[in-house]
DNA sequence: AGTCCATGCCTCAGCTCCTTAGGTATTGTT
DNA sequence: AACAATACCTAAGGAGCTGAGGCATGGACT
Protein backbone atom coordinates (compact mmCIF):
# COMPACT_ATOMS: atom_id res chain seq x y z
CA UNK A 1 0.00 0.00 0.00
CA UNK A 2 1.64 3.49 -0.90
CA UNK A 3 1.70 5.09 2.22
CA UNK A 4 1.37 8.55 0.98
CA UNK A 5 -1.74 8.36 -0.28
CA UNK A 6 -2.65 6.92 3.96
CA UNK A 7 -0.69 9.61 5.68
CA UNK A 8 -3.30 12.57 4.12
CA UNK A 9 -6.23 10.47 6.18
CA UNK A 10 -4.19 8.82 9.29
CA UNK A 11 -5.55 11.69 11.65
CA UNK A 12 -9.31 11.18 10.16
CA UNK A 13 -8.98 7.74 10.30
CA UNK A 14 -7.70 7.86 13.55
CA UNK A 15 -10.62 10.56 14.95
CA UNK A 16 -13.10 8.09 13.59
CA UNK A 17 -12.10 5.00 15.45
CA UNK A 18 -11.98 7.05 18.23
CA UNK A 19 -15.54 8.26 17.70
CA UNK A 20 -16.79 5.26 18.39
CA UNK A 21 -15.51 4.93 22.09
CA UNK A 22 -13.26 5.88 23.94
CA UNK A 23 -9.92 3.60 23.22
CA UNK A 24 -6.29 3.66 23.13
CA UNK A 25 -3.52 3.47 20.86
CA UNK A 26 -2.79 0.03 20.05
CA UNK A 27 -6.58 -0.55 20.06
CA UNK A 28 -6.23 1.62 17.40
CA UNK A 29 -3.93 0.01 15.22
CA UNK A 30 -5.79 -3.29 15.01
CA UNK A 31 -9.62 -1.33 14.29
CA UNK A 32 -7.86 0.73 11.71
CA UNK A 33 -6.52 -2.88 10.20
CA UNK A 34 -9.78 -4.74 10.65
CA UNK A 35 -12.23 -1.82 9.50
CA UNK A 36 -10.57 -1.72 6.18
CA UNK A 37 -10.04 -5.62 5.88
CA UNK A 38 -6.40 -5.27 6.61
CA UNK A 39 -5.21 -3.08 3.62
CA UNK A 40 -3.81 -0.37 5.99
CA UNK A 41 -0.97 -0.98 8.22
CA UNK A 42 -0.96 2.13 11.02
CA UNK A 43 2.64 2.12 12.34
CA UNK A 44 3.50 2.83 15.72
CA UNK A 45 5.59 5.67 14.18
CA UNK A 46 3.50 7.41 12.54
CA UNK A 47 0.23 6.76 15.05
CA UNK A 48 1.55 7.65 18.37
CA UNK A 49 2.68 11.15 16.35
CA UNK A 50 -0.07 11.99 15.32
CA UNK A 51 -2.24 11.19 18.56
CA UNK A 52 -0.22 13.73 20.71
CA UNK A 53 -0.78 16.22 17.42
CA UNK A 54 -4.05 15.61 17.96
CA UNK A 55 -4.04 16.13 21.81
CA UNK A 56 -1.92 19.02 21.38
CA UNK A 57 -4.87 20.38 18.97
CA UNK A 58 -7.19 19.66 21.71
CA UNK A 59 -9.04 17.37 19.41
CA UNK A 60 -8.82 14.73 21.46
CA UNK A 61 -8.14 14.19 25.39
CA UNK A 62 -7.03 11.31 27.30
CA UNK A 63 -6.68 9.50 30.55
CA UNK A 64 -4.43 6.72 31.27
CA UNK A 65 -6.47 3.59 33.22
CA UNK A 66 -4.62 0.43 34.57
CA UNK A 67 -5.80 -3.54 33.49
CA UNK A 68 -4.92 -6.99 33.37
CA UNK A 69 -1.61 -5.27 34.33
CA UNK A 70 -1.45 -3.45 31.13
CA UNK A 71 -1.30 0.84 31.56
CA UNK A 72 -3.48 1.84 28.68
CA UNK A 73 -4.21 5.60 27.29
CA UNK A 74 -7.70 6.28 26.59
CA UNK A 75 -8.13 9.14 24.06
CA UNK A 76 -11.49 10.17 23.64
CA UNK A 77 -12.81 13.00 21.15
CA UNK A 78 -13.26 16.46 22.14
CA UNK A 79 -16.19 18.78 21.05
CA UNK A 80 -13.82 20.20 18.90
CA UNK A 81 -12.46 16.79 17.78
CA UNK A 82 -15.82 15.75 16.76
CA UNK A 83 -16.34 19.12 14.68
CA UNK A 84 -13.20 18.41 13.01
CA UNK A 85 -13.82 14.86 11.99
CA UNK A 86 -16.97 16.07 10.33
CA UNK A 87 -14.78 18.64 8.15
CA UNK A 88 -12.41 15.60 7.61
CA UNK A 89 -15.10 13.36 6.66
CA UNK A 90 -15.97 16.38 4.26
CA UNK A 91 -12.92 17.15 2.73
CA UNK A 92 -12.29 13.12 2.11
CA UNK A 93 -15.52 13.09 -0.15
CA UNK A 94 -14.87 15.99 -2.07
CA UNK A 95 -11.43 14.85 -2.55
CA UNK A 96 -12.46 11.44 -3.92
CA UNK A 97 -14.84 13.28 -6.14
CA UNK A 98 -12.15 15.46 -7.63
CA UNK A 99 -9.99 12.74 -7.89
CA UNK A 100 -12.19 10.76 -9.77
CA UNK A 101 -13.32 13.32 -11.56
CA UNK A 102 -9.58 13.57 -13.33
CA UNK A 103 -9.49 10.14 -13.85
CA UNK A 104 -12.98 10.39 -15.43
CA UNK A 105 -14.65 7.13 -13.10
CA UNK A 106 -18.04 7.72 -11.36
CA UNK A 107 -18.17 8.48 -7.75
CA UNK A 108 -21.50 7.38 -6.24
CA UNK A 109 -22.05 7.83 -2.22
CA UNK A 110 -25.03 7.18 -0.18
CA UNK B 1 -8.48 21.58 0.21
CA UNK B 2 -5.82 19.62 2.54
CA UNK B 3 -2.71 19.40 0.35
CA UNK B 4 -1.79 16.13 2.28
CA UNK B 5 -4.46 14.12 0.88
CA UNK B 6 -3.64 15.99 -2.28
CA UNK B 7 0.05 14.95 -2.22
CA UNK B 8 -0.46 10.82 -1.59
CA UNK B 9 -2.08 11.37 -5.31
CA UNK B 10 -0.34 13.86 -7.21
CA UNK B 11 1.64 11.44 -9.21
CA UNK B 12 -1.11 9.51 -10.63
CA UNK B 13 -3.50 13.00 -11.80
CA UNK B 14 -0.24 13.76 -13.47
CA UNK B 15 0.09 10.35 -15.16
CA UNK B 16 -3.37 9.93 -16.01
CA UNK B 17 -3.88 13.78 -17.48
CA UNK B 18 -0.76 12.61 -19.93
CA UNK B 19 -2.01 9.50 -20.27
CA UNK B 20 -5.01 11.45 -22.27
CA UNK B 21 -2.03 12.88 -25.10
CA UNK B 22 1.29 14.64 -24.75
CA UNK B 23 1.39 17.47 -23.14
CA UNK B 24 3.35 20.35 -20.94
CA UNK B 25 3.46 21.05 -17.32
CA UNK B 26 1.45 24.46 -17.92
CA UNK B 27 -1.13 22.86 -19.52
CA UNK B 28 -1.33 20.28 -16.82
CA UNK B 29 -2.10 22.23 -13.89
CA UNK B 30 -5.05 23.36 -16.17
CA UNK B 31 -6.28 20.19 -16.83
CA UNK B 32 -6.00 18.84 -13.23
CA UNK B 33 -7.89 22.42 -12.08
CA UNK B 34 -10.97 21.51 -14.65
CA UNK B 35 -11.27 17.84 -14.45
CA UNK B 36 -11.65 18.30 -10.77
CA UNK B 37 -14.25 20.76 -11.50
CA UNK B 38 -11.81 23.82 -9.73
CA UNK B 39 -11.63 21.46 -6.68
CA UNK B 40 -7.77 20.79 -7.00
CA UNK B 41 -4.42 23.49 -6.77
CA UNK B 42 -1.50 22.08 -8.07
CA UNK B 43 1.36 24.69 -7.51
CA UNK B 44 4.35 24.72 -9.48
CA UNK B 45 6.38 23.77 -6.45
CA UNK B 46 5.30 20.22 -6.37
CA UNK B 47 4.26 20.14 -9.95
CA UNK B 48 7.80 20.25 -11.53
CA UNK B 49 9.91 17.99 -9.21
CA UNK B 50 7.46 15.38 -9.87
CA UNK B 51 7.32 15.47 -14.01
CA UNK B 52 11.65 15.16 -13.05
CA UNK B 53 11.17 12.71 -10.49
CA UNK B 54 8.46 10.97 -13.11
CA UNK B 55 10.75 11.69 -15.85
CA UNK B 56 14.21 10.39 -13.69
CA UNK B 57 11.88 6.91 -12.92
CA UNK B 58 11.56 6.75 -16.97
CA UNK B 59 7.54 7.26 -16.83
CA UNK B 60 7.85 9.67 -18.56
CA UNK B 61 9.98 11.49 -21.45
CA UNK B 62 9.97 14.27 -23.14
CA UNK B 63 10.99 16.85 -25.61
CA UNK B 64 11.01 20.53 -25.95
CA UNK B 65 8.73 22.28 -28.44
CA UNK B 66 8.33 26.12 -29.65
CA UNK B 67 5.22 27.63 -30.79
CA UNK B 68 4.27 31.20 -30.18
CA UNK B 69 7.29 32.23 -29.26
CA UNK B 70 7.11 29.89 -26.06
CA UNK B 71 8.81 27.15 -25.24
CA UNK B 72 7.67 23.98 -23.60
CA UNK B 73 8.17 20.92 -22.50
CA UNK B 74 5.94 17.88 -23.98
CA UNK B 75 6.04 15.26 -21.56
CA UNK B 76 4.27 11.39 -22.84
CA UNK B 77 3.99 7.97 -21.14
CA UNK B 78 6.35 5.60 -21.61
CA UNK B 79 5.31 1.43 -21.41
CA UNK B 80 6.61 2.01 -17.95
CA UNK B 81 4.66 4.77 -17.02
CA UNK B 82 1.38 3.42 -18.47
CA UNK B 83 1.71 0.50 -16.46
CA UNK B 84 2.48 2.39 -13.46
CA UNK B 85 -0.48 4.20 -14.06
CA UNK B 86 -2.74 1.06 -13.95
CA UNK B 87 -0.71 0.08 -10.49
CA UNK B 88 -1.65 3.38 -8.88
CA UNK B 89 -5.60 3.41 -10.24
CA UNK B 90 -5.66 -0.18 -8.53
CA UNK B 91 -3.75 1.30 -5.32
CA UNK B 92 -6.23 4.12 -5.63
CA UNK B 93 -9.37 2.10 -5.94
CA UNK B 94 -7.83 -0.12 -2.63
CA UNK B 95 -7.25 2.64 -0.95
CA UNK B 96 -10.95 4.43 -1.29
CA UNK B 97 -12.41 1.18 0.28
CA UNK B 98 -10.27 1.15 2.96
CA UNK B 99 -11.20 4.71 4.09
CA UNK B 100 -14.59 3.64 3.30
CA UNK B 101 -14.56 0.47 4.96
CA UNK B 102 -13.37 2.76 8.38
CA UNK B 103 -15.63 5.10 7.41
CA UNK B 104 -18.50 2.73 7.51
CA UNK B 105 -19.45 4.56 4.27
CA UNK B 106 -20.49 2.69 0.85
CA UNK B 107 -18.22 2.58 -2.13
CA UNK B 108 -19.50 2.09 -5.27
CA UNK B 109 -17.24 1.64 -8.41
CA UNK B 110 -18.04 1.29 -12.35
C1' DA C 1 6.88 53.46 -23.71
C1' DG C 2 5.80 51.48 -19.59
C1' DT C 3 3.13 48.45 -16.73
C1' DC C 4 0.73 44.47 -15.80
C1' DC C 5 -1.07 39.85 -16.36
C1' DA C 6 -0.95 35.33 -18.38
C1' DT C 7 1.98 31.96 -20.01
C1' DG C 8 5.94 28.86 -19.27
C1' DC C 9 10.01 27.04 -17.20
C1' DC C 10 12.75 26.36 -12.89
C1' DT C 11 14.86 26.21 -7.84
C1' DC C 12 15.20 26.35 -2.81
C1' DA C 13 14.63 27.17 2.43
C1' DG C 14 11.64 25.72 5.74
C1' DC C 15 8.29 22.76 7.33
C1' DT C 16 5.65 18.64 8.27
C1' DC C 17 5.24 13.92 8.57
C1' DC C 18 6.48 9.10 7.53
C1' DT C 19 9.92 5.17 7.88
C1' DT C 20 12.88 2.51 10.37
C1' DA C 21 14.89 1.54 14.22
C1' DG C 22 15.49 1.76 18.79
C1' DG C 23 14.10 1.88 23.97
C1' DT C 24 11.18 0.25 28.20
C1' DA C 25 7.91 -2.86 30.58
C1' DT C 26 4.36 -6.66 31.54
C1' DT C 27 1.95 -10.97 30.42
C1' DG C 28 1.39 -15.35 28.32
C1' DT C 29 3.35 -19.16 25.66
C1' DT C 30 6.76 -22.55 24.33
C1' DA D 1 14.71 -19.18 29.48
C1' DA D 2 13.34 -17.32 25.35
C1' DC D 3 9.96 -15.38 22.58
C1' DA D 4 5.76 -13.17 20.98
C1' DA D 5 2.08 -10.13 21.95
C1' DT D 6 0.66 -6.19 24.32
C1' DA D 7 1.54 -1.25 25.35
C1' DC D 8 3.79 3.03 25.60
C1' DC D 9 7.36 6.26 23.65
C1' DT D 10 11.30 8.75 20.83
C1' DA D 11 14.57 10.16 17.15
C1' DA D 12 17.56 10.32 12.78
C1' DG D 13 16.98 10.33 8.12
C1' DG D 14 14.44 11.11 4.07
C1' DA D 15 10.65 12.43 1.07
C1' DG D 16 7.69 15.85 -0.65
C1' DC D 17 4.83 20.05 -0.17
C1' DT D 18 4.39 25.32 0.67
C1' DG D 19 5.50 29.72 -0.40
C1' DA D 20 8.57 32.55 -2.31
C1' DG D 21 11.69 33.75 -5.55
C1' DG D 22 14.03 33.95 -10.35
C1' DC D 23 13.91 34.24 -15.60
C1' DA D 24 11.65 35.08 -20.14
C1' DT D 25 7.95 36.01 -23.83
C1' DG D 26 3.47 37.87 -25.63
C1' DG D 27 -0.57 40.60 -25.41
C1' DA D 28 -3.47 44.19 -23.41
C1' DC D 29 -4.03 48.60 -21.46
C1' DT D 30 -2.77 53.43 -20.47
Amino acid sequence: MDSKLLSGAVEMLILEVIAAGPTYGYQITQDVIARSNGYFELTEGSLYPALHRLERQKFLSADWREADGRRRKYYRLTAAGKKVLEQKKQEWQQFARGVHGVLGLPYVMA
